[in-house]
DNA sequence: TTTTCTGCAAACGATTTGCATACAC
DNA sequence: GTGTATGCAAATCGTTTGCAGAAAA
């Protein structure tokens, strides 16, 4: 099992699939082709995904995309994203270190979600792994405040 | 608005209630008190809190704890965790930077919650803070990987 | 051919909301 | 008094599940 320092493929999903006894269907493949052409949009929703399915023509079912959200995060090729406003996201999980990692400002007035560029918790995710035995895939950091606007408003 | 280095009290939220034009009621004072008392508890959902309620026989309702839990985290007296289990979890905000962080592993495979200590984002917070124009009240950080267990049944 | 996957529709469960009443200020 | 909060029940909405047919390996 390769580091993979590239977006996913379809021969990665393959690969991954096969090695825990899961199999190939056009559904995932299809799936897995929204996130790498979308890469552009982060944090999409189920329905986001079924919503761009669709006008592709593909006519994949709701639960289908469902269930191949929560597969792609077991094989570590989707991360889930959560901003509390009721709906699970996802995105390519960028395994590379040298990717940006982008996190996330949250405002707890205005539920305002703003990204920001920060790679500086790779030293300590090997610390990490090291004690825990985890096999890491990727981090994720949120900060909770008050926006700009939500400041001068009080 | 001094920075608050201890547990939250009855006086805090009256105060942020006052400042921010919200009513000071006995049921937003037993929902904190809850937090309080159960400090040792991490992240207790809505259901968590409306049971420990009604253990002590305060007659309140969900909805009402819902609407309680989701003020409390717009004051910055409670944060809010999501571990993809399906329901919002909240905790008190530990404010001050003396008292230890503490984060969470989260395994893609079983959904098991690791928690482990970590203090090292302060620097980055007040960096984060500086560049967005956020106050910022809280951070949280997941890491996402396949636990121990999970490891080695593939 | 055996096991896994899909699609649909129904079930579920957490959270929200409308509205009448009660309460804080 | 005035505006906000509560409680209940109903509504909502994201997500999961059962099952029969379809498709990988």
């Amino acid at each position: 099992m390769s580091e993979n320092h590239q977006l996913f493929g379809v021969q990665d999903l393959r690969a991954r699939l096969s090695e825990r006894g899961y199999k190939m269907t056009p559904q995932r493949k299809e799936i897995l082709k929204i996130f790498v052409e979308h890469s552009d949009k982060h944090h999409m929703s189920a329905e986001d995904v079924y919503n761009l399915l669709r006008k592709s023509d593909s006519e994949i079912g709701l639960a289908t995309v469902y269930r191949a959200l929560d597969l792609l995060s077991e094989l570590g090729i989707l991360v889930q994203v959560e901003f509390g406003d009721g709906c699970a996201r996802y995105e390519l999980n960028t395994a590379d270190p040298k990717v940006h990692h982008h996190h996330h400002l949250i405002c707890v007035k205005c539920k305002r979600v703003i990204e920001f560029e920060e790679d500086l918790l790779d030293d300590l995710e090997t610390t990490i792994a090291e004690e825990s035995g985890f096999r890491i895939l990727n981090h994720e950091v949120k900060f909770f405040g008050y926006c700009k606007d939500c400041q001068s408003q009080s």
